[in-house]
DNA sequence: TTAATTTTCGAACAGTTGTTTGACTAGACC
DNA sequence: GGTCTAGTCAAACAACTGTTCGAAAATTAA
């Protein structure tokens, strides 16, 4: 059933056995685990799926928590790095003025939406990213910490620089609130069908983030246009 | 350890055996569920926990699946009522006017969050929300259709009036981010910790619903005010 | 009371889970 | 050649899953 044959190719040229049967599980874990989540997930799935033994996942990566850790760090460190390349990018290009409330949300909003477009090894992502955070198990909390402190903490401080305004209270209530409508934007796909009654498609990924960047940059700079 | 007594009393007064079974039965598997999940709450825990045996769950509910479609519809149907009770109420308070559009999303938003902060009872509601949204099973996409999609095209009605200068499409896609970041609220509250190094706490409800209703409104309404 | 019905309960069912084990294979290095 | 290591594989492990069953127990009706 599965012929997707197209693995991450090491800059060595040649991939040992042991080298694809690890990016076999790697990819058939995502894939799997944004469909059902951590639990509904059985390694009996991701293996004979992956065409690899049963075995083979407790051999290369110790456990399944420990593999469902390889996975998340994988997707989402690129992503991370994307953002704040882009962010410190920006601040380059707008010093010394403070960087527009639109690029920095494009900073933080883009990386994963235009992942999530690219080659089909990256579809099922945005599922995937909407999972890891819904997880209520400890070690996916855990994971959040690991994963978004440091990118929350660069974000918040370049937003203090363009709203200067704002308290720090309402800094991390609206820049929560952003996030929010990105995780509830990733995790309530459904809705988008309920709404517009198959109307509208999540698929189109390009006219959503423009819709949500809109969205999130009006609802975070409310009091400046308000009064 | 479970010295939770404080069962729903019908209206009948006495409280057959069968139905105190029941009811701790829906209250256990409401906590359980919001805490871990459809998967990973088992029966064994919620009968352990409720105090009762472990076939009573297959006797008065069938099976797991119709246990979680009971609490659902338990606790999500009366809250989904009051949310169309304050529309109308609203539509009549201001006929012939358009409802504000910040009064509408008090509608839509209020009664969830008011729920979570009465008894504690209602505590962990705000969490099963998230959970019960977010769960990929297919039985709760099914019952996404059947318990909001009434909802939703209420106020998209509603909406409509409000704002007529918007296509159908944008206000499907803002209702779409308002739901979403309710959502993403719910689901994501680890990140106020996150962001805030601890310092806001998800608790502080009323503080968090008006954040959230003035970044929703103004997302919303953002043209408007924008040129 | 007796009889009928509803509810509880322990035990077991068949199936699935993550993990471990030990034999087997292939390649690297001396 | 022989030795060693890394990787694969089938099989089994113990624990846990939702569900079912028949006999007790409790409740209701007559």
């Amino acid at each position: 059933m599965n012929s997707n044959t197209c693995f991450i190719m090491p800059s060595t040229g040649t991939l040992k056995k042991s080298e694809t049967t690890r990016s076999r599980i790697l990819e058939t874990a995502e894939r799997l685990f944004s469909k059902r989540g951590f639990r509904a997930m059985t390694l009996r799935d991701v293996t004979v799926d992956a065409g690899v033994n049963l075995a083979a996942v407790n051999y290369h990566f110790g456990s399944k928590d420990a593999l469902m850790r390889a996975v998340i760090k994988h997707r989402v460190q690129p992503i991370n790095k994307e953002r704040l390349r882009r962010l410190d990018q920006l601040i380059i290009d707008y010093a010394p003025e403070p960087v527009p409330l639109e690029k920095i949300f494009d900073a933080l909003l883009r990386p994963l939406f235009e992942k999530a477009t690219g080659s089909p090894h990256n579809r099922g992502l945005i599922r995937m990213m909407g999972r890891a955070i819904s997880e209520p198990t400890d070690f996916m909390h855990r994971m959040h910490k690991e994963v978004f402190s440091d990118l929350t903490q660069r974000f918040l401080t370049e937003l203090q620089r363009t709203c200067p305004q704002l308290s720090r209270d309402q800094l991390q209530y609206r820049l929560f609130f952003v996030i929010d409508t990105m995780i509830g934007t990733l995790v309530g796909q459904v809705f988008l069908d309920t709404i517009s009654n198959g109307e509208l498609k999540f698929s189109d990924h390009e006219r959503m983030l423009q819709e949500l960047l809109d969205f999130v940059t009006a609802g975070f700079r409310q009091h400046e246009t308000k009064a």
